[in-house]
DNA sequence: GCAATTACTGACTCGCGATTCAGAAACCCC
DNA sequence: GGGGTTTCTGAATCGCGAGTCAGTAATTGC
């Protein structure tokens, strides 16, 4: 018998596929498991894609247009930011000045948007990470993660040229750190049942990454923010 | 012709192997590549080993040894430190006592280590991270991973508990950033050709981390160390 | 009711790469 | 210089899973 399948059969077989995905990884998942958590044959699945890679690709297609245009976002509030309120200096930081503030609530912001998109797509990226090799998608991953270490690099640069962030860590390196941390998240997300508090999270990264990289002068305490546990929005996010 | 081969074709093969497994992964390494690259055939493989996975395998277990002497070795010299210093406070931090400058240099040198063994075995560590799905050796990459973010995360606790580390970040996530950092670090190291300067990585990275991790007390500059850029050692490890 | 349409089935084909194995080929020692 | 040994060859076999396609069943329109 035919009809008594799933109406929307085509959700149906990218919400298994998904699973299988992150089961198996794209090589490892077989397109009969696929089809038979759907309740339907091998030959079903050939009237919905064209192949494996193309359903792939189409959440891979999803993913990457959600990252870019939060890239492209995450750079515009940048330079928004800057053309407002001209560059941060040193003082701006030690002293905690309002455009200061300012400028870690969007950064905060800016991560938590960051993680949230790692959350929707947790499967993607843990396939894309460590299930995709040899693949057309094997490269694609450590495109986007050099960009993003690119950028989180650019804007840490940008401080350390005004004297807003420490001078003697090279920006690659804590580009990597912030990405490395990210992407392996997102791999532990993937293997998680619910949505952990992203916010909570981001926040403490924020607490040990961005004072760390305070520019070294007089040490002062900021007057200052973060006791960081119960408040649900409190921190910044990785350049300060 | 069958002799005029390299004497020693078992360690050409391994040889081989490890640059196809770089390149493609477990799965995607061709046996006929690996002996092409040696000038032998695809038969003498299994003259020296009985499977792709074997050949493999052997690699694995090397790196999984010296993980393992490693990580005793660091959970000894921390077990050893504590049991002849005592436990760290907060003032041990703040005023940059003997025993924490000790300390520090213990983490530092644990560190350089650590990344000299990624260094040694960054085409295993690729190839377990992102290029063994679907094979027996799937699961051991996020077990080791685990392993150390544990061993992190532990360390991280202890200082919390003697408030020698500020209180108001979960230990995972403290681990899940070192961690990452080094993972993505390694995957950085099997594409590269020479040996990068590690201890100046392992250096920078303490530098954010650490300073980071302070218990934020009189938020005090350390009398101290660190203007860190031409010193070959200098710098600490995670914890601190 | 019956022809056309839609949604599916599952046996079959096909290619790929691992693994086997019946021989060479080189070497060694007497 | 021949028997024995070691090392290697490459055609043949095998298994696996993607993709095909002729056929089947529910449904719809008339």
């Amino acid at each position: 018998m035919a009809r008594p399948a799933d109406p929307n059969a085509r959700a149906a077989l990218v919400a298994a596929a998904r699973e299988e995905f992150v089961r198996k990884g794209l090589k490892g998942a077989r397109i009969e498991d696929i089809t038979a958590a759907c309740g339907l044959s091998k030959g079903a699945f050939y009237l919905h894609f064209a192949s494996k890679e193309a359903l792939f690709g189409e959440l891979v297609e999803a993913f990457k247009a959600a990252t870019e245009r939060l890239r492209s976002e995450r750079l515009e509030v940048m330079e928004r930011f800057f053309a407002e309120h001209g560059p941060l200096e040193a003082r701006d930081v030690t002293g905690c000045t309002e455009r200061y503030e300012r400028f870690v609530a969007l950064q905060a912001e800016g991560d938590v948007r960051t993680l949230e998109l790692m959350w929707a797509y947790r499967d993607v990226v843990a396939v894309l990470m460590s299930g995709s090799r040899g693949t057309e998608f094997e490269s694609l991953a450590w495109w986007l993660v050099e960009q993003e270490v690119e950028r989180v690099g650019e804007d840490f640069n940008r401080l350390q040229r005004t004297h807003a962030c420490r001078p003697d860590v090279p920006a690659e390196v804590f580009g990597s750190l912030i990405v490395g941390t990210h992407v392996l998240l997102a791999q532990r997300m993937s293997r998680m049942e619910r949505k952990p508090d992203l916010e909570a999270w981001a926040r403490s990264l924020h607490l040990l990454i961005r004072e760390g990289s305070l520019p070294k002068k007089k040490s002062s305490r900021r007057p200052t923010r973060a006791r960081a546990s119960s408040r649900t929005r409190s921190t910044s996010r990785s350049q300060p």
